[in-house]
DNA sequence: AAGATATACAACCGCCCCTCT
DNA sequence: TAGAGGGGCGGTTGTATATCT
């Protein structure tokens, strides 16, 4: 049950529906000077009504009043007030009504935001391991940028922390070859439930179920949920492509928060592997099986999304035969121009995002 | 030593989805 | 059933710090 509605806290007053009123002036028997002179603070009047209302219909208001809100880093005393907040009474179910009860001049959005990503207790700042990097990489390599996924495997760690290792290092570090990958397995899980298994074997339990090549051109993707991890048992099929690929197998996504699970996909196209959003799909449920690899080192090619491919049975991991030497990298398979270097193929994000880039 | 450049990461933005009325 | 509002997310930006020239 969620907590009763606030009321619109931005510059605007009412509701949408009344901000949508536009200034209409009387200009019946006017003479043409005053109807002139009224025409231009009153066209002033519309053209800022018209604005300011298509401004209101095209995007929704601000979730707070922003001119009265602090922005910018938080201070000590501004982290002690909001943690104490919330060790004592919770959140409510409630982040836009928390920083007024709790007496912060915050967005309650940004309140969530310094609480999940930097205040919560069991907060691990920095410090990645080598196993975190593989696993961060298999995860990415599996779904894109789903960070608050990827995130949800790797205890203590936020999405937040993820993505920026990720845009900062890790993604440095995998374009160099130092991040070591191992496939050939079909059922991933967090990384915290198999801390007790030895090193090879969690690696080996994590490591990709699915592969894409650029030059698989068609797919069909056998979705599936597993029962087991509280989805919905569903075998469904997508069609990309007049002429279907049938993978080997069916990957297990057990593992994965289904907490966090909405609707997207993971689908195969020329480009490699993708995910897509599916708000522009039927589709209802966000992950379901892929073809997984079986051994095939063919097949093993690990799309990043940098337009290039790894071979992952023999290119990014080789700790089998080498100890922690650094993996082999196949100049063959990968275009290192680094400034292509950005996730791609991820159609959701990018619509949804693509107004962003005006800022 | 100083300015330029690179890096790291906290914080913000705007969108979408879900729930409630 | 439509609309409002909040939560959550991914992408981007801003800024402090580190490194380089």
């Amino acid at each position: 049950m969620k907590a009763k509605r606030v009321a619109y806290q931005s510059g605007t007053e009412g509701s949408s529906k009344e901000r949508h009123h536009v200034y209409k002036p009387c200009t019946k028997g006017l003479k043409p000077t005053v109807l002139f002179s009224l025409f231009r603070s009153d066209f002033c009047c519309l053209l800022f009504w018209f604005v300011f209302s298509v401004g209101v219909a095209m995007g929704r208001a601000p979730c707070c009043d922003k001119a009265n809100v602090k922005r910018g880093p938080w201070s000590p005393d501004e982290d002690a007030t909001l943690r104490s907040y919330v060790q004592t009474h919770g959140t409510g179910g409630n982040w836009i009504a928390l920083p007024r009860k709790a007496g912060l001049r915050r967005c309650g959005k940004s309140c969530r935001l310094r609480w999940l990503n930097y205040l919560r207790p069991d907060i691990k700042h920095g410090g990645f391991t080598e196993e975190e990097d593989h696993f961060i990489c298999t995860l990415y390599s599996q779904m894109g940028s789903r960070w608050s996924i990827i995130a949800s495997q790797l205890p203590g760690r936020t999405d937040n922390d993820v993505k920026n290792y990720w845009n900062t290092k890790l993604k440095k570090k995998v374009m160099a070859g130092k991040v070591r990958l191992k496939t050939n397995c079909d059922n991933p899980t967090t990384l915290a439930s198999t801390q007790s298994l030895p090193y090879d074997q969690r690696v080996q339990t994590h490591n990709l179920a699915f592969s894409a090549t650029q030059n698989r051109s068609s797919s069909t993707l056998s979705m599936s949920t597993d029962a087991d991890s509280g989805f919905n048992m569903k075998t469904q099929s997508l069609n990309l492509d007049p002429v279907p690929y049938y993978g080997p197998g069916i990957m297990h996504l057990s593992g994965f928060g289904a907490s966090t699970m909405k609707n997207h996909i993971v689908s195969l196209s020329q480009e490699g592997s993708s995910i897509s959003d599916s708000s522009s799909s039927a589709m209802d449920n966000k992950f379901g099986s892929l073809p997984s690899t079986e051994a095939k080192a063919t097949d093993d090619l690990m799309d990043f999304g940098f337009g290039f491919s790894y071979d992952l049975v023999n290119g990014l991991y080789s700790e089998d035969k080498a100890g922690d030497a650094a993996p082999i990298c196949y100049p063959e398979l990968a275009d290192f121009t680094y400034a292509e270097i950005k996730p791609q193929g991820l159609n959701g994000g990018e619509n949804r995002h693509g107004d962003n880039q005006e800022n």
